[in-house]
RNA sequence: GCCGGUGUAGCUCAGUUGGCUAGAGCAGCUGAUUUGUAAUCAGCAGGCCACGGGUUCGAAUCCUGUCACCGGCUCCA
């Protein structure tokens, strides 16, 4: 029979031959490599026989599809081994993820990651048996039969369509509810990790018993896996936590609260430097400022809605002479407000407000981590009014916003999500729709690829996320755009049209940077804490060689002071080595060092945290060099 | 909130099966050294062993409650 290859040829098989077979006839060497195949566009096994006429492309470790495909037996592996040895187990869930694989169990006792090693072994073993991974499909009722002591995968089974196959996969001794591919045999699971064990509801739901996860990780070769787990640690090495102590950035305390960072001076440094250049790109974008209290009446929060539909991410009120108080978890009523102090005409809108909004909201203690997911955080927040024939441009203009300011803070990769109606919402549907389209449109318009979030809108109305990673590959959602026919409508916002009639404005809601602390987390991870010269709370320090050089160096550091640059003089009575190693840890973009030789030429010796020593050049130059550096914020 | 883990000096960590006055390095302070591109030397000080109960002749160590942190789940900027 003939069977079609990726590249166009052909080959000429015997009938009843495998993909592997026409893996083999390919090359040696694939055959070896190959772990699954792909036929006619589906993945399947090697041992899938093929019909005259397929088309057939090998799968191999190396190719993202066999990764996957290999993460998945793994995680096959690792069940048979926990099987093995903790008899009672139930198992759950088990697929391959972005970066490996885990499993889901209900264990007899509970486990902890000290537990580890003794499974990895028991797996290694497995894959040292090298046992095919044999496919059988079942009749609903034989499956039934199979996995009467497995009430998790029953329930997988119920919920299969009446007409598809049930199909099994056995290793070794261990049979699995599974589509499938895999790999031949547990020979081909080779170089793998078991990384972390923790909780996980079953089907992701809080209501459901909550089972033990088992994390691993698996690559083609040993070498690779040990890259991956370079690449792990060097990740805690960026974990903005390490660098907030380390670099004296900020701390959260105890006593203080759970979730409630304290800013120290370089931090607070930082984040005052990120202020002014948003203030700055605002004003000069069209929004004005505004500024509201962080407490409110209840009844503002009745109006708004947020009492009905937010209430259990607000803390409670306070009784201030018997009147009732909350601290605000958003800011838009307050801006609501100010619109709402005299009446407003068409030709004022767009109406562009910008606050950093400090808001506070109940978040559960398991949730917190570090500035990432905080209990008080300052919004970088805007509201803007608009007409209804604005919303679209508006919309677009915010995108074009936040490109632009990702794009100075370094950030190229980020994901975007087009986040529609939720259950719990408010407004009729012709709104929702309207809303949720202008938001697709504009994506389009400025060509972003994005994808959709089904139902993980705001109660009020559609939003776009946009989420960057941590140094360990979380999302985490910063900007959010979000469009709201409702508030405006619960305020009875208005304004004075053409036509002298009263209309509706629609608002948008949006945070570029989302909050400080979340951005600056990121952000921190980001440059590992090696800011850019523009962000860096000290740019200089001043390493005199010996004391006598000190007057030299506080001449220099006036000079760089003039101009506005942040400079520090080393004054300990310590060896240059010393000197530049503490700077180098504190990771300061420039070391100025002076000695005689400098003293009487008139230059100063520049050594980059980022490139070493660079030689000395005069004063005059290397001022010129760190203004146009400053300049770029590059 | 849930599952598992952790909590000893400012930081990183030791601390045997419960038993002497809880140790070390770094940071800090004092003194000496005036130093040329990632650590000069010496001394000193620093602890309610997260917090509260309990078991015990005796608890950092065992039990228990609370809090915080870490990894996830769920939830969100």
């Amino acid at each position: 029979m003939k069977i079609f290859l990726p590249d166009n040829s052909i080959i000429e098989l015997d009938e009843g031959s495998t993909a592997r077979d026409a893996a083999a006839a390919i090359g040696k060497g694939l055959a070896k490599a190959a772990v699954a195949a792909a036929v006619d566009g589906h993945q399947a096994d090697l041992s899938k026989p093929l019909r005259d006429g397929d088309s057939i492309s090998i799968i191999t470790a190396d190719s993202p599809e066999g990764l996957e495909i290999m993460r998945h037996s793994a995680s096959h592996v690792l069940a048979s081994a926990v099987l093995d040895i903790y008899p009672g187990a139930q198992l759950g869930i088990g697929p391959a993820i972005s970066d490996g694989f885990y499993y889901d169990f209900l264990l007899p006792a509970p486990i902890s990651e000290s537990d580890l090693p003794r499974i990895e072994e028991r797996m290694r073993d497995i894959a040292k048996a090298r046992a095919p991974f044999q496919h059988r499909r079942l009749s609903r009722d034989e499956a039934r039969r199979l996995f009467e002591d497995q009430p998790f995968k029953l329930e997988l089974i119920e919920e299969l369509p009446e007409d598809e196959e049930i199909s099994v996969y056995t290793d070794l001794k261990f049979t699995d509810l599974c589509r499938g591919p895999h790999v031949p045999d547990t020979g081909r699971v080779t170089a793998f990790k078991l990384l972390s064990v923790a909780g996980a509801y079953w089907r992701g739901d809080e209501n459901n018993p909550m089972l033990t996860r088992i994390y691993g990780t698996a690559f083609p070769s040993q070498k690779e896996l040990g890259e991956h787990l370079e690449r792990l640690k060097e990740a805690e090495r960026r974990d903005h936590r390490l660098l907030g102590r380390q670099l004296d950035l900020f701390h959260i305390d105890e006593e203080v609260g759970a979730g409630l960072p304290l800013w120290h001076p370089k931090g607070a440094l930082i984040r005052k430097i990120i202020e002014d250049f948003w203030r700055d790109a605002h004003l000069g974008s069209g929004y004005e400022m505004v500024m509201i209290p962080h407490i409110a009446s209840v009844d503002l929060w009745k109006t708004s809605g947020h009492w009905d539909f937010y209430r259990e991410n607000m803390y409670s009120p306070m009784d201030i002479e018997g009147q009732q108080f909350i601290v605000k978890p958003m800011n838009c009523p307050g801006h609501i407000k100010i619109y709402k102090s005299r009446t407003r005409s068409y030709r004022e809108l767009p109406i562009r407000w910008a606050e950093l909004g400090t808001v506070y909201r109940f978040e559960r203690s398991g949730v917190l981590h570090g500035l990432l997911r905080v209990r008080g955080f300052t919004q970088d927040d805007a509201h803007l009014f608009v007409r209804p024939d604005q919303i679209q441009e508006e919309i677009i203009g915010i995108i074009k916003f936040v490109l632009y300011m990702l794009r100075i803070f370094g950030f190229k990769e980020y994901e975007v999500y087009l986040s529609t109606r939720p259950e719990k919402s408010v407004g009729d549907d012709a709104h929702w729709e309207q809303a949720t389209e202008a938001l697709r449109v504009a994506l389009e318009e400025v060509g972003l690829d994005y994808e959709i979030d089904p139902g993980e809108g705001v109660f009020y109305g559609p939003k776009i996320d946009m989420k960057i990673k941590d140094a360990l590959g979380r999302a985490w959602q910063c900007t959010t755009i979000q469009v709201d026919f409702n508030l405006p409508e619960r305020f009875d916002v208005t304004y004075v049209g053409e036509d002298n009639a009263e209309h509706r404005p629609i608002m948008i809601h949006r945070a570029l940077l989302g909050s400080l602390e979340r951005f600056i987390g990121c952000l921190i991870e980001h440059y590992a804490g090696a800011f850019p010269l523009w962000l860096a709370p000290v740019q200089a320090v001043m390493l005199p060689v010996a004391d006598r050089h000190l007057q030299y160096v506080e001449q220099i550091a006036t000079r760089l002071g003039q101009e506005g640059i942040r400079v520090e003089i080393d004054y300990r009575k310590e060896s240059v080595g010393k000197k530049i190693r503490d700077a180098q840890l504190e990771k300061i973009p420039y070391m100025l060092v002076a000695g005689d030789k400098e003293e009487d030429a008139g230059t100063i010796s520049v050594r980059l945290y980022s490139d070493g020593d660079v030689g000395a050049r005069p004063v005059e130059e290397l001022v010129g060099d760190m203004m146009r550096e400053i300049g770029e914020k590059s």
